[in-house]
This record gives structure tokens, C-alpha cells and sequence, in this order.
DNA sequence: ATACCTGCAAAGTCTTTGCCTTAGG
DNA sequence: CCTAAGGCAAAGACTTTGCAGGTAT
């Protein structure tokens, strides 16, 4: 956490209450959320505006701590970057619920593969699994 | 094409000028496609209008014709279902150019072992990688 | 004939911005 | 102090819906 923190300070952000609660929320979910998920939440709710979490969210995009994701069958939600260039999950279309993959990420191999055949550079990638929970079946 | 159009019937759904050009402009395109961008082609714009667009897509996704993408620097996209249950794509986060890869798809096998593990079924998945394309370094 | 589709316009929903105030460094 | 960050409210950008009239079957 306090390592979040000296990121910022070392980006110029300045260390204000609401984007230390942010961090903090975002932190601990450990699962990507929604401006709108972040903007109801018990410790976010009383501190900051949905333009204050809206333009922070902006400006840890912008220095590479956030990554913005959007899966197919809800809005935009933003993880804390594991500074990996990658991500997993695994998505329920009927609940909702997402679930994140600790897989040794099998993908790189590809990636190298796209990356020399393609020639892109700063690549990174997102694999996302869809299908319906036990729960829901 | 004639293929698209009978399993919409099959489907129960009417076959109009409007769903006709629709699936027309998909087919063609190859590429995932956003409401938006359907409703300035030139083939539909004097055609359909946007409610019958968003109706159209929503239908034809309901019979599983149609995938809805979300890529994280564009909106909603959507893309002819392959019957595959895959998409991989690849996409300039500089200009938004998205390229179809044509991979024989070597996430299946990982799927196969998300099943496994977690319960889940009726499994798809979408694998994207993200940088920046010759044109735009 | 009768569901189903369509167009139009309006209502929603969520994201983004302007502007003035507050507060971190 | 100076400038980044925050709050409020309003503007935007899409998406979605209601309803009256049109059309495939």
C-alpha cells in the first residue's frame, strides 16, 4: 500500500485524502471495479465526488498503475495493474461475477509470437473466460 | 450469406431489408463492428434507423448470431458469432485499428482446464492483445 | 389478418467537463 | 503561495424505450 503511495508521489500526484481511499478500495478488492462500484462504496462514499473518482481514476491510468478493462456483459471496470502486461479472468454471463485466474500465464509464448509477426510493440493482453457459474446452472 | 438469413428464420425472426443489410455489412466487414459505425454506413444509413439497428443486433444476439465485444479503447463492438465460441483480436491502443488474428486458437486446451477446475459451462472466450502498430511507433 | 418491425422522438444512463473553491507541497 | 485536486451541476455521448403506423408471413 504504502508502496501505491511513493508511485504516486513519484508521478506528481498529490497524496489527498480521497485518492489514498481509492487506492485503498481498489486495493484491497483485488477484482476490477466500476467508477459506478467505487463511487457507492462505504469508504469512497463520504469522501469523494464521482468527478473526484472519475478524474483520479484519469490520473492513475495515466501514470500505468490502473489498467481499464471492459468485459462484454457489464461496463468499464479498472484493476490496479500488476505491472505484468497481463490479465485473466473468468466471467459469469448469468450472475455477473468475476473471478480472477491465477494461471501461469500460458498466453506470453503467443504474445511473442504475435509480437514478431505483426511487429506491435508494448504489448500487452487480456484473456477472458465467459460461461456460467455452478451457482447459476 | 443465404446461410446467415435461414437460420434467422430458423429463428423465427422476419427477414426485412433492414435485418437483410444488416447481416450484409457484418459478413462483410469480418471486423466487430459498433452501433455506431452501422449507423453511418453507407449501405444502412438510408436504411435503418438507429432503434432499428440497436433491436436488430439485440436480436440477432439473443439467437446467438451476434457477439458483443468490449475492447478497452473503444465502445461496444459486435461480430457475426463464428460458432467457435472464440475471438482473438488484436488492437492499436494509438489508433484503435483492430486486426483479427487467425491463430488456431491455442486457448482451447487452457479452457478445457478452466472447466475442469471451476465448474463453469457453456465456456467461451476472448483473448486480446493490446500495443501500438508499425504505423503508429 | 396479425404478430412482428420500424421510425421518430424522448427518456435514461453513464461519462466527462467548466468553473469556482479547497488544500497539498 | 501556487497549482493540483475537489465539489457541484450541467453538458455530452450513447443506449434504450414508448407508441403509432407499416410490413412480412
Amino acid at each position: 500500500m504504502e508502496e501505491l503511495i511513493n508511485k504516486c508521489r513519484q508521478n506528481g500526484l498529490r497524496i489527498t485524502t480521497g485518492l489514498r481511499t481509492i487506492l485503498e478500495v481498489l486495493h484491497q478488492a483485488k477484482l476490477p471495479m466500476s467508477l459506478q462500484e467505487l463511487e457507492v462504496n462505504p469508504a469512497i462514499i463520504a469522501i469523494c465526488d464521482r468527478a473526484t473518482i472519475f478524474r483520479t481514476l484519469q490520473r492513475l491510468e495515466g501514470i500505468g498503475m490502473l489498467r481499464r478493462l471492459n468485459f462484454s456483459h457489464s461496463g468499464a471496470k479498472f484493476s490496479l495493474s500488476n505491472g505484468d502486461n497481463h490479465e485473466e479472468y473468468l466471467i459469469c454471463t448469468a450472475c455477473g461475477e468475476i473471478t480472477t485466474l491465477n494461471m501461469s500465464c500460458p498466453v506470453h509464448k503467443i504474445q511473442d509470437d504475435v509480437i514478431n509477426s505483426t511487429g506491435y510493440k508494448q504489448m500487452s493482453h487480456e484473456l477472458t473466460f465467459y460461461g456460467v457459474c455452478p451457482a447459476c446452472q
